[in-house]
DNA sequence: AGGCATATATTTACAGTGTAAACATAAGGT
DNA sequence: ACCTTATGTTTACACTGTAAATATATGCCT
């Protein structure tokens, strides 16, 4: 009959696989890792406790389905509204401010993409979103005026540079590890040395 | 008899806060987060299943503890080998390296110490060892040269630049984010920008 | 010394969880 | 129609965290 989405035929779902993955979601973010559990998930869509087996194999398949849930939104937050004819600068602070965005507003799920155990780490769905991720990182990365210009290694430092300090504010943003007054007005742009470029 | 460490009267274990401690860091490294479990520790140390409530309570008690111990160990290697007449920028690049040298050494137990849900983070303890991990970075931030001197908020955007670019490096180099071939020659402080000072 | 409070460890019990295996029902292709 | 496959269910089991009752040692007080 209806062919796409929430199809029900009382016994069949026929979109057990999505519905799971957005009560995971929902889980994750309001009652925090430790309370997402399969059986759980199962019992709020209204289906057996094993079902979703069938779709992921086991738990660490449904949270590598998640995980890369989240570097696809992750890459499309960092794109987000920008003009065609953006400058690199340009680019680059958006990217930043879209990535530090989507780590405060999901900072359960940002947590679980960088995760060393929970996850397939060699699923390649997931090394897809991951690579996307790193190249929008990688593209804005280039000529910031940091290093020594003559450097052979410029652009893997470059890049190793604004990796680490996009996740690390990211990351201890979301942990609540600033102190709340030292925090007013400043964002992770505040913090991004400026280079000899004219911005 | 004995009054320290490992007294074994049969019943009583004599020592076995930290005997179990020793052996979740051991389960964590060697096995992973989630191989560690309140009952497999007890029977690496030869003692009931739920013998560790009486010493932890529950397993967050024991996980907030091992995290303490992480701080504790991290702020001990920053300040490691330094003379005590070191200037800043030198005492700025020990404290850099002996933190990412830490975080590499214990991939585990540096997740652990920044998991969000894990730990009882309000812990007097643990708050206790994690001001002092972020006092040992506030005291070698500053003067860095690479923001507007001016800037009535210069130190704390010091501080927060700093604790950003070292934790996102050790975390991303702990989750072998970075492609091997870019990493050659490559650490924390070829990664950590020039300011106006001599270095 | 005796005696009692406390700390430490055990046993028992129970609800959740992940996962494997066997079974049931629907969907689709030949 | 019939068989294959995909999708859900049921059942079963081992493992986990945790509460509660119990047992054993330790320390203190007189």
């Amino acid at each position: 009959m209806d062919d796409h989405a929430t199809a029900r035929s009382g016994y069949h779902h026929g979109n057990l696989k999505e519905a799971l993955l957005e009560s995971a979601r929902k889980i994750l973010e309001e009652s925090g890792h430790s309370a997402l559990s399969l059986r759980q998930c199962a019992k709020a869509v209204g289906v057996s406790a094993t079902a979703p087996q069938n779709h992921f194999g086991n738990k660490s398949g449904l949270l590598t389905a998640l995980a890369t849930q989240g570097y696809a939104e992750l890459v499309a937050r960092m794109r987000s509204s920008l003009p065609p004819d953006a400058s690199r600068a340009e680019r680059r602070s958006a990217a930043l401010q879209g990535y530090v965005a989507f780590a405060l507003e999901n900072p359960a799920l940002y947590e679980l993409m960088f995760a060393r155990d929970r996850v397939l780490a060699d699923d390649p769905a997931l090394l897809e979103q991951v690579g996307a991720c790193f190249a929008v990182l990688a593209d804005t990365s280039q000529e910031l005026g940091l290093f020594p210009s003559g450097d052979p290694n410029l652009e893997a430092r470059e890049q190793v540079f604004v990796w680490s300090l996009v996740h690390g504010y990211a990351q201890l943003a979301t942990a609540g590890r600033f102190k709340k007054e030292a925090m007013k007005g400043m964002d992770i742009l505040s913090i991004f040395p400026e280079g000899n470029q004219t911005g």
